[in-house]
DNA sequence: TCTGGGGTCCTACCTCTT
DNA sequence: TCTGAAGAGGTAGGACCC
């Protein structure tokens, strides 16, 4: 989908469209999570501070962005995109491949589809996707690249929509490419190749693949070497089964005491463990990351025997963690996740443990409260500040991209 | 400049078991 | 009984993607 947040956004509210619109932390420690193609015009991209978005274009219209629309808009993005294929891949909420080889006899051939499909999603969403045509994931990634508007100084020009690429032309389309549109080259590999003067695709195909794994590591150097050649024959695979579930926060000011941490520890593995049951999932790998004030990322973790979805049982280990941790140099973000998942969902209401069946009956009855009167409804009792009706409970969920601005 | 949040995958190292 | 090798699993950290 093109700049998909925002267009959700600019969708709702018209007179957005053609201004400089991003989606992103408004504080000042957010990050921009998507721009227009007019703020791209002034350098604006995802991931930049949202200050320093700010300040290279001050009449910058900032949102922060609403999760739940973005998520709820990409369902029925999918759902469009499943009456082409059962086998659709999704990527991220704005993202996904498509395997149309079994579509084709009814449907016609891949630009076919994807030209119609482009006038479906807009037609019933009223949102422009781009489509990448060919014959593995990589060049369609690539492609679909190639179809998006473009962002020239005087503003967005329209792309052409829907990019192909025949299976003759795949080398030469690659290799024409610099060498971080490959999978796998991020900021960290990115110097490495250029300092020996791989700057393109076809730089890197033209190494012979021993070279590159002496120099990147046996498994890299053999990944990198096979796409540069468009050795690619991953499948589109439909119904990915997510290997772990958190969430990580980074607060709008550093915290030096544990009592502080403790509760937003609550806060945070309460969250994820809902999230785990509402996707029918229990883990048994629990862990807890933390950035410090300088920016110095440390992760703990600890395996249980049994898988756990409760909220009691997640926050327990994760409080177990956070003891490990000394918070004086200032903790600037808190995050919890569950891997080893399986679908084993409430397994622990098999035990032969009164304690536990009743923990487990109990969180049974929070998911029902939260259900009917909202996720707010009921909360840890660690989380409930004095002050009576006043009390607020601070919740996950609207700081999606950083601190909220003060 | 000053760095989010949701993930996946890989590597290195350690311990335990066979 | 002792020892070393190999494999499995756990833990920590980092790179990468959207």
């Amino acid at each position: 989908m093109d700049a998909f947040y925002v267009s959700v956004e600019v969708r709702e509210d018209p007179s957005l469209r053609g201004r400089p619109v991003v989606v992103g932390g408004t504080g000042d420690r957010g990050v921009v999570a998507a721009a227009s193609y007019e703020a791209r015009a002034f350098g604006i991209h995802s991931a930049m501070p949202s200050a320093r978005a700010r300040r290279l274009c001050p009449s910058l219209v900032f949102l922060p962005g609403r999760h739940d629309t973005y998520r709820r808009t990409s369902a029925e993005v999918h759902a469009i995109l499943g009456r082409v294929t059962p086998f659709v891949e999704g990527i991220a909420l704005d993202e996904a491949f498509l395997d149309v080889a079994g579509a084709r006899r009814r449907l016609g051939d891949g630009p076919n589809i994807a030209t119609a499909l482009r006038q479906q999603l807009h037609q019933e969403l009223g949102l422009w996707c781009s489509v990448g045509v060919a014959p593995r994931k990589l060049t369609a990634k690539l492609a679909s690249e190639s179809a998006k508007p473009r962002v020239c100084p005087d503003g967005p020009r329209p792309g052409p929509g829907v990019f192909v690429v025949e299976a003759a032309d795949e080398l030469a389309f690659l290799h024409a490419h610099p060498v971080e549109a490959l999978w796998g080259v991020g900021p960290a590999t990115l110097p490495r190749l250029q300092r020996v003067g791989l700057h393109t695709v076809g730089d890197l195909a033209a190494l012979p693949e021993a070279a590159l794994r002496a120099r990147l590591g046996e498994n890299l150097g053999r990944r990198l070497h096979a796409l540069a050649w468009a050795r690619d024959d991953s499948a589109v695979v439909a119904d990915r089964r997510p290997k772990s579930l958190g969430h990580e926060e980074t607060f709008a000011f550093d915290h030096h005491s544990l009592a502080t941490l403790g509760r937003e520890v609550v806060r945070l593995a309460d969250a994820v463990a809902a999230g785990l049951r509402r996707a029918g999932l229990a883990g048994r790998t629990v862990h807890l990351k933390v950035r410090f004030a300088d920016f110095r990322t440390i992760s703990r973790s600890v395996t249980v025997p049994e898988p756990i979805d409760g909220g009691h049982d997640v926050v327990r280990v994760a409080r177990r963690l956070l003891a490990m941790v000394d918070p004086s140099p200032g903790v600037r973000l808190l995050g919890v996740s569950v891997s080893q998942l399986d679908e084993t969902a409430h397994a622990q209401l098999g035990f032969d443990d009164l304690g536990r069946r009743s923990w487990a009956s109990a969180t049974g009855a929070i998911d029902e409260v939260r259900r009917r009167f909202g996720a707010g409804a009921i909360v840890p009792a660690a989380l409930v500040e004095p002050g009576g009706a006043s009390t607020r409970v601070k919740r996950r969920g609207d700081r999606q991209w950083g601190p909220p601005g003060g």
